[in-house]
RNA sequence: GGGCAGGUACCCAAGUGGCCAAAGGGGGCAGACUGUAAAUCUGCUGGCUUAUGUCUUCCAAGGUUCGAAUCCUUGCCUGCCCA
């Protein structure tokens, strides 16, 4: 293990606050004296499928710390999720069934593994303690914290005063989640900077049990692709790490310039002046290809990368076209056993199934967001003859592209 | 338990008997311009066999009316005040 000093020096990289960083420290040499590594703890709360880079910033803490030979702890937090974190949401969160929560924490665990060493991470489940707990034990609990307390927070201050719903349970979140350092005996929690709230309320509650409180140490909230919200997967602006490659390129490749730097400096050990001192296009594909490859491979990172520019700055047709249509003579509006047949144009955008309707699919077409083989069409109604086994290359929007072709 | 105010499309929000598939804003999508960036301008933003046609929508179920998002009844949900 390294000494105390270089030890903090890392853990200290990128984070906002460190609470209190006198007790890390001491906290650090007690380790290392004794031998007895620090528990580190981050909670998920799996309320969809995907981690995305935004949870990453806290992984790679976690990496850290797991690095500096500390015992690195991956909660999930399947009871809480249930609940639904109240922080900085305007409005109750829908809860979720037992069922969704375990569906959505086994793509997590294997997800992490990414980043974090799968031999070394402790994987826990709050339900473990959580799902023991008496009626009684949790009302115990919740004695442990004032409902003034509760209301100083801003997203519940803010409800309040907006005359907005606020249920109970949600108070019984940070409760929850405090005391899963109580249950877990934490020495530090990560989180992000919204979650300051939840993890003090961690410390108290140790205090309250007796054990030594946790430090704290928050990280900055990663902004979603449009750069204003924290990515989250409930808003939408989110880069999942299991996107596909090329999806997940395109997705770094919209993002604003001012939020590629910021990506930069969570999401890399990139030298940042470098960064700058390139040309923003090319930094921002090296920002793509970089966390491609993180997440798919180097040959996927070049790949997409290559896929990019072939679609976008070549403007070809890709190899790989979002989808293959197959149509069948039934397809066809206009059915001629000596002329071939031919479908309405609007039809056929609307049968690739990239689109959400067929209204959809004739309001992109009169607005010129069509091309067929490489031609704009901008007539709903114009008919599209297709002789058997011909394809048809389409381009749907600027970022979709389908091929359909005819089948016996 | 009592009184009051509310529940409108993805979100916010107007609309209080017909001209309402429902103003405005946000978001989203598309076009122009670009670096698939930002900014800007323009258009679109319920479904359908695209029709100046039709069907389903304004918390839910009933009712009044030639006609309801709008009026009445009941229910459900939310907030505030009082107890």
């Amino acid at each position: 293990m390294k000494d105390v000093n270089q030890q903090i020096d890392l853990i200290r990289r990128g984070a906002v606050e460190v609470i209190q960083p006198a007790e890390l420290e001491a906290k650090l040499k007690r380790a290392l004296t004794e031998g007895r590594p620090l528990r580190v703890k981050a909670g998920f709360d799996p309320t969809a499928p995907d981690l995305h880079l935004g949870h990453t910033v806290l992984i790679h803490k976690l990496k850290h710390f797991q690095d500096l030979g500390h015992q690195v702890i991956f909660l999930i937090g399947d009871f809480t999720g249930m609940i639904g974190d109240p922080t900085g949401v305007s409005e109750t969160r829908r809860a979720l069934t037992k069922e969704q929560v375990l569906e959505n924490a086994k793509t997590y665990q294997r997800q992490i593994f990414k980043i974090l060493d799968p031999v070394k991470t402790l994987v826990e489940f709050n339900s473990r303690w959580m799902g023991e707990m008496t009626a009684e034990g949790l009302i115990q609990l919740a004695a442990h914290y004032r409902v003034a307390r509760m209301m100083e927070r801003d997203d519940f201050h803010k409800r309040y005063q907006e005359q907005k719903p606020i249920s109970v349970h949600e108070f019984l979140y940070p409760l929850v989640q405090g005391y899963d350092s109580v249950a877990l005996k934490a020495d530090v929690e990560l989180g992000g900077t919204d979650q300051k709230f939840n993890l003090l309320v961690g410390r108290e509650l140790q205090r309250d049990y007796g054990q030594e409180s946790q430090v704290v140490i928050t990280m900055p909230l990663l902004e979603g692709t449009d750069g204003v919200k924290k990515m989250s997967k409930s808003v939408g602006n989110y880069i999942a790490l299991e996107d596909k490659p090329g999806e997940m390129f395109g997705k770094l490749m919209s993002i604003s310039d001012t939020l590629m730097y910021r990506y930069y400096e969570l999401l890399t050990t990139e030298d940042l002046g470098h960064a700058k001192s390139l040309h923003p296009m090319e930094a921002k594909q090296a920002l793509a290809e970089l966390i491609v490859a993180r997440y798919h491979g180097t040959d996927a990172g070049k790949q997409a990368r290559a896929e990019f520019q072939q679609k976008f700055q070549a403007k070809e047709f890709p190899d790989q076209p979002d989808i293959v249509r197959r149509l069948t003579h039934e397809d066809m509006s206009e059915v001629d056993v000596v002329e071939g047949c031919s479908i309405k144009l609007a039809k056929l955008i609307a049968k690739t199934g990239l689109i959400a309707s067929g209204s959809e699919a004739r309001r992109l077409i009169i607005q010129g967001g069509i091309e067929v083989d490489g031609i704009k069409e901008t007539n709903p109604d114009k008919l599209i003859a297709f002789e058997l086994n011909q394809q048809r290359r389409l381009k749907i929007g600027k970022k979709k592209f389908a091929i359909a072709e005819l089948r016996s």
